[in-house]
RNA sequence: GGCGCAUUGGUCAAGAGGUUAAGACGUCGCCCUCUCACGGCGGAAUCUGGGGUUCGAUUCCCCAAUGCGCUACCA
């Protein structure tokens, strides 16, 4: 039997020939420099921002250059499917504004390049793995589970690498063993299962020194050095279907993919594949091999988190605290490229299209996730987005997260003008950071949610009510700005207090107070709080019956 | 254990064989100010360690330490 005869007896038959696969997916019409990458998340339903920091990447490159990104779902591991995996991925990506040009969507495949579904596409793979089996570039390998843990056990012993390589495996090299070829025969035509393993080419257990190497360019990290491989890893499982380092290679080649964007934990894989590659007679893609994201724990603050089945990292967690995407997608820009940050304060209006987005840029060495950081991004971000689309993205947060806050979302106009509040001064506020921090911000507007937090300062508490009484007495609430804090300040000296706070610290002695301290009794009968915003402002906003409503009911509480 | 990747302030980082080693977030102080926020000014704080190479290394090389990852018929 020969190695075409081996082929013939694991797949007898194929739909195509691996050259008409090729011309099924001819290279891209596209142009000079764009880049086709993509991204190729398992169907677990588990997106976390290290996922979409990898997103991030290869949207920027495939949009920046007239490329092309699509998505291929990877579901080749069974045991991994969550159901409805593929809506949410779909959904909370685009949440965050990632557009897939095509592959998989709600609606089916878009695309000539499809199906995007390695689940789908099983007869391919099998249809390149029997080009190996033909060339003897891989073999059938009946070796069972017990066998396999003993191989390792006696590796172990000898202090070789563990794993099935030359020297290991029977089957690999059946052809110059009569009774292993008999053994492989019957046992194909029984139906026994069998994986089929890659017969590497390269020599095991020997020293770094020694291996021979690869060059392959990495976008992010340079120039790696790659040993050869001598694994003989399994390319096709027993149920038929591909590991991920075969469909790898199969896709990413048939599907024309010109850039590999995937996290540094595949540097360890990356002989096989530049074997396989080899072994199929393709050209190896551009790697782009991203650092990991972290996060810093709760507990101390400067641990290093592996972003593995951490919750706290997943999408939703941010999506449910209601921080906007854009400021995400600014964040995770600002420590995706170095040079981000610089750009956007350069030109705070920019559209990020506009920043050239390079891989040179990116960091070989790990993040850690910085909420001050994010919050602080947010706070900026948020200023660049009008106040009725911020409320309007407010009330769709609300209705998926937070139904509890129906009640802000009742007068549109009127919450667009409260987050609305000092954005227009010459020195803008920023008070806005993410939605649940937005929802106690303007708390004190509704009566649901109005409750007073602070205590008068020690100053002014004993005088409370007289100054609430002679506020009421003056208030009118068609005063402008000016008029108004001038009766405050008149009002503050008839009471015996500095109408300004630099007169109070020059004479204390003089005065029971200041200004100041007479506007914290007014804005803790209005606000609940010492801290807000210009009260006047607020005044105007929450409208003259539940100012005066306000102060009357705090002159009474007082009273009793 | 073996292999791989990484290592500049608390965090993100720029940077070059000779620099006062940028900038941002955070932090501290002052100013502005009716509070807060914004803004302005200023401060504290960094090249993991040890060997080389060199007139000179934080930068180049080696070793170590530390962190992360891989070591599956998971991706």
């Amino acid at each position: 039997m020969n190695n075409k005869e081996l082929a013939h007896l694991i797949y007898p038959s194929h739909p195509h020939t691996p050259e008409e696969y090729e011309a099924m997916y001819p290279a891209r019409d596209l142009p000079e420099g764009a880049m086709v990458t993509r991204l190729g998340p398992s169907p677990t339903g588990f997106i976390h921002l290290g996922n979409l920091y990898g997103a991030f990447v290869d949207e920027r490159l495939a949009h920046q250059s007239g490329g092309k990104f699509f998505l291929r779902i990877e579901d080749t591991d069974d045991k991994r499917f969550v159901e409805n995996a593929v809506e949410t991925i779909i959904s909370s990506l685009a949440f965050f504004d990632i557009n897939f040009d095509e592959g998989v969507t709600e609606n089916g495949d878009v695309g000539e390049y499809g199906d995007y579904t390695q689940s789908h596409r099983g007869e391919i793979y099998r249809t390149f793995a029997g080009k190996l089996l033909e060339e003897g570039l891989a073999y059938p390998c009946f070796l069972s589970e017990e066998e396999i843990s003993e191989v390792r056990e006696q590796q172990e012993a000898a202090k070789l690498t563990p794993g099935i390589y030359a020297g290991w495996s029977k089957y690999r090299d059946w052809d110059k063993d009569k009774s292993v070829e008999e053994e492989i025969c019957a046992r194909i035509k029984a139906g026994d299962p069998f994986v089929i393993r890659l017969k590497s080419k390269g020599v095991p257990n020997v020293s770094a020194e020694e291996t021979s190497r690869h060059i392959v360019k990495d976008a992010i990290r340079g120039e790696l050095s790659v040993p050869d491989n001598f694994q003989d890893t399994v390319i096709i499982k027993q149920t038929g279907i591909p590991t991920y380092h075969f469909a790898h290679v199969v896709d990413d080649h048939l599907m024309r993919t010109t850039h590999v964007v995937r996290g540094e934990e595949w540097l360890p894989s990356l002989p096989i594949h530049v074997e396989l590659f080899e072994d199929l007679g393709w050209e190896l893609p551009i790697y782009c091999h991203t650092a990991q994201l972290m996060k810093i724990g709760e507990d101390g603050n400067k641990r290093k988190l592996s972003k593995r089945k951490d919750p706290e990292l997943s999408l939703d967690y941010y999506r449910s605290q209601g921080y906007h995407p854009a400021a995400v997608r600014e964040y995770l820009l600002t420590i995706l490229n170095s040079n981000y940050e610089e750009w956007r304060a350069a030109d705070p209006e920019a559209p990020i299209d506009d920043f050239k987005f390079t891989t040179e840029k990116m960091s070989s060495s790990g993040a850690l996730f910085d909420l001050n950081k994010l919050n602080d991004v947010s706070k900026s971000t948020l200023l660049h987005i009008e106040a009725s689309e911020l409320a309007a993205w407010l009330r769709k947060w609300s209705e998926d997260y937070a139904p509890e806050f129906e009640y802000v979302f009742k007068d549109m106009d009127k919450l667009a003008a409260m987050l609305d509040m000092g954005r227009h001064d010459a020195r803008p506020r920023a008070d806005l950071v993410y939605a649940r921090q937005i929802m106690d911000f303007i708390s004190y507007f509704f009566d649901e949610s109005f409750t007073i937090e602070d205590e008068y300062p020690q100053e002014a508490a004993a005088d409370a009510a007289a100054i609430l009484k002679a506020y009421l007495d003056t208030y009118d609430h068609s005063d402008d700005n000016g008029q108004w804090f001038e009766k405050i300040r008149t009002l503050s000296t008839d009471l015996g207090y500095a109408a300004k706070p630099k007169d109070f610290k020059k004479h204390p002695e003089e005065y029971k107070g200041h200004v100041g301290h007479v506007s914290a009794v007014i804005r803790i009968a209005l606000m609940g709080r010492s801290n807000s915003p210009d009260l006047w402002t607020i005044q105007q906003i929450m409208g003259e019956d539940v100012v005066r409503d306000r102060i009357k009911r705090e002159i009474e509480k007082l009273s009793n």
